[in-house]
DNA sequence: ACCGTAAACTTTACACTGTAAACTAAAACC
DNA sequence: GGTTTTAGTTTACAGTGTAAAGTTTACGGT
């Protein structure tokens, strides 16, 4: 009775093809299901509603970020070196699979129901290797700053270049080159401690 | 003929309340109309169509955001002070006012047609005060040092915080006063002169 | 005073959306 | 062979943005 090989990787198939080509706004169930050769509503069998089924992606997304930030660290052995790779890898991540990045960091927050915190869990690992090697590369002592609000500077950081970047709101004057430089650059100096105020 | 006061002001003035009060995708033409007591269609009349709606939306927000950031140019005389207040004025507003945060900055770029780049003049006025109050505060020497790509890698790390912050990204063990604080800290520091990769 | 025109709307309609509910056909099990 | 389960389909509903055409009201000119 199994009328199709494996329907709901097909789903998952046009889901990400769709995304990908056309955007978060042209993906709709009865697009997926007229690619697939289904019906919308069989798409229900498998998952729960549509943010179900854009959820399943984000999960993809934060596994093929993870592993090319798990490359970072293969790749260096300084852990400066390890930590300047990541920063460039994660903005070159966003540029190059914006669909991707969209979906993961900055979905319209009330459009759909927020990824399960659960989830989320895989998704902060990556913040916690940032944290790490944050940590390892300032020598492993400055007991007094914390490295996890720190990372979470970076990673602001990075996020926000990456969005405002995705988003065509960077001065046509700076290129792209110079704007990740930069970037990367900023990141850097995170590692030295960061004085803090009263 | 004229069958409302201010048909066009009155549109406006529902939309915010929907958008305020149930975020971006709670807007619809048709709640917005009966909010209103007109047609749908009628709101066709005054605006083109629904991105046009939320545009002159999203100029009242850059232009109450502007005004937030002259008055830390008028209530501090020090340049670094006013870059401090400045940045922590910023986030205090996205906090604050996430809704039009969210269409001013992260509208789903694919959803709707990008905020016209002749009226994204009115925005670029904001980046430019972050420019000159960094290039005042460094002393106005520098010339090695654009302030521009500069003030662009500060908004980076504000936006950046603010979309995380907003998005519920950030980890519940960093509180938000330390959180916005380090932000501060971090924004700061980027008064120094950043060292500059080969 | 009256008529033509234009402004300010409303009515109707279309194609699209997510998804609930009911139905059906085929396979699996006892 | 009859019953239950699986894997779908069919139909339907309430919502969306917006195009096109129809309607009412006010005003300007003669």
């Amino acid at each position: 009775m199994a009328k199709y090989d494996n329907l709901r990787e097909q789903i998952l198939e046009q889901t990400r093809h769709l995304l990908v080509e056309n955007g978060y706004s042209h993906v709709s169930m009865r697009k997926v299901a007229n690619l697939v050769g289904c019906t919308p509503t069989a798409i229900y069998l498998y998952f729960e509603n549509k943010d179900a089924l854009i959820h399943a992606l984000i999960e993809e997304g934060m596994d093929s970020l993870h592993q090319k930030i798990e490359e970072c660290l293969a790749s260096e052995s300084d852990s400066a070196a390890q930590f300047k790779l990541m920063c460039s890898s994660f903005l070159e991540y966003g540029f190059t699979n914006p669909e991707y990045y969209v979906i993961m960091f900055q979905l319209p927050t009330d459009e759909m129901a927020p990824f399960p915190a659960e989830k989320y869990r895989r998704a902060r690992r990556n913040l916690q290797q940032f944290a790490d090697v944050l940590h390892k590369a300032r020598g492993e002592q400055q007991p007094l700053l914390d490295p996890l609000v720190d990372a979470t500077m970076v990673w602001s950081l990075l996020h926000g270049a990456t969005s405002l970047y995705l988003a065509q709101r960077i001065d046509t004057r700076i290129s792209r080159d110079v704007f990740v430089t930069r970037t990367v650059d900023c990141a850097m100096s995170m590692l030295n401690p960061i004085q803090q105020s009263s």
